[in-house]
DNA sequence: TGTACATCAGTGAACGCGCGTTCACTGATGTAC
DNA sequence: TGTACATCAGTGAACGCGCGTTCACTGATGTAC
């Protein structure tokens, strides 16, 4: 056995730190696997020793991000999944529509940067999606106040919010409408986590269908 | 003068129709031009007759939604943008949020289905994504209820939960999590175009910087 | 301790393909006479 | 009314380039003896 055992796990980590840094900046077309090998050191033949295509690092990229920078981020917030108080959904908030998030392009949390390119790409990829999603709602649902089905309710809206308040903030030319998104945004997740019982239901029937 | 006068005009809308629904269903990268003129029944070379480049289709593209299908929908879902009452915000949120708006792919409104392509994209297309968040937004605002600077918050913040929840709902896989998604964010949207006057304000200095 | 060997992570040239864009040409149409 | 002509919208072959993927090879490293 020819190098150390974890030897190749510790490049597939660099090849994958390199190929999600990259796709937030330029999108899963737009980034070659020249690129991403370039950037973790390596040359392009190697890449399939790792992964059997691109859509597989795209895939493994997504899912990366739980443990590795997002858990960097969350503990450098202040956010603990199991504390179960108030406070920790507001800090969520804080920092997921922050100036600071929305201009950290490399470290951008995935639910942001690859939306679009997640909706057209395979199981895998949008796999991966869902359990950010899965896992972000689920920060939410156990730090709010209220009956379980209300606290699943306001978690996914708030999910929602933050993630499309900043796509809109990300998509927009610099300029005062996208500091305004970003910051009504906020507002409104704000009210969300701080109001405890019933919201209105929706009168229309086609949407409950 | 070969050709009556709009003989031309008429085949760059028709170009630009099938362009929308193509960008709508594959994004950018995904399309090609070729795709795209034979769809509209003519062939690639007459393309660049029409348009300097690949970009400036996408921008004029997303900018004939507003007064092409996307006046369409409105008239279809009696949205009258004049009407100025807070009915009307109920129907634009009732609408956008819908099921069937959702499964809709190729008239889905360009914000959801065009963001992350546009966050890689030239300033002519950011602006033409900005001027459909800027109507959007007056649609919005010009029908609630309230003081003008709640009134414009709490339109941004409907905009991008609109957005954000058919963003999400659209790449989750099909699941009981997309629809959740779809109808956390009505019942979310709803609590915000019914609730007049303030609303709190965030608590964190770093957001107001 | 030192050497030969087997393993396999990584290399880089090559393949095949498709795309954006260009350009010389065609042919349909309105107009002049 | 009919014909020759000028215009220019549209054609389709060709160019140049870059990318995902493959594959025969290299060479660094741990192990057996």
């Amino acid at each position: 056995m020819p190098y150390s055992k974890d030897h190749k796990a510790r490049t597939r980590e660099r090849i994958l730190e390199a190929a999600r840094i990259q796709f937030n900046r330029h999108g899963f077309d737009r980034v070659t696997i020249d690129q991403v090998m370039a950037e973790a050191g390596l040359t392009r033949g190697g890449f399939y020793a790792h992964f059997s295509c691109k859509e597989e690092l795209f895939a493994e990229a997504m899912a990366s991000f739980l443990h590795g920078r997002g858990a960097q981020w969350r503990e450098a917030e202040g956010i603990e999944p199991q504390a179960r108080q108030l406070i920790m959904a507001k800090r969520m908030v804080d920092a997921y529509l922050s100036r600071q998030h929305l201009e950290d392009l490399d470290g951008q949390c995935p639910l942001i940067a690859y939306a679009t390119d997640t909706a057209r790409a395979g199981d895998r990829v949008r796999d991966s999606y869902c359990q950010l999603v899965e896992a972000m709602a689920w920060l939410f649902e156990n730090n709010l106040d209220g009956d379980e089905s209300d606290k699943r309710r306001r978690a996914l809206s708030l999910t929602a919010l933050c993630v499309g308040g900043m796509i809109l903030a990300r998509t927009l030319p610099e300029s005062k409408i996208a500091e305004e998104v970003r910051l009504a945004a906020h507002t409104a997740a704000t009210s969300i986590w701080s109001r405890n019982g019933k919201t209105e239901m929706p009168g229309n029937e086609r949407l409950s269908a």
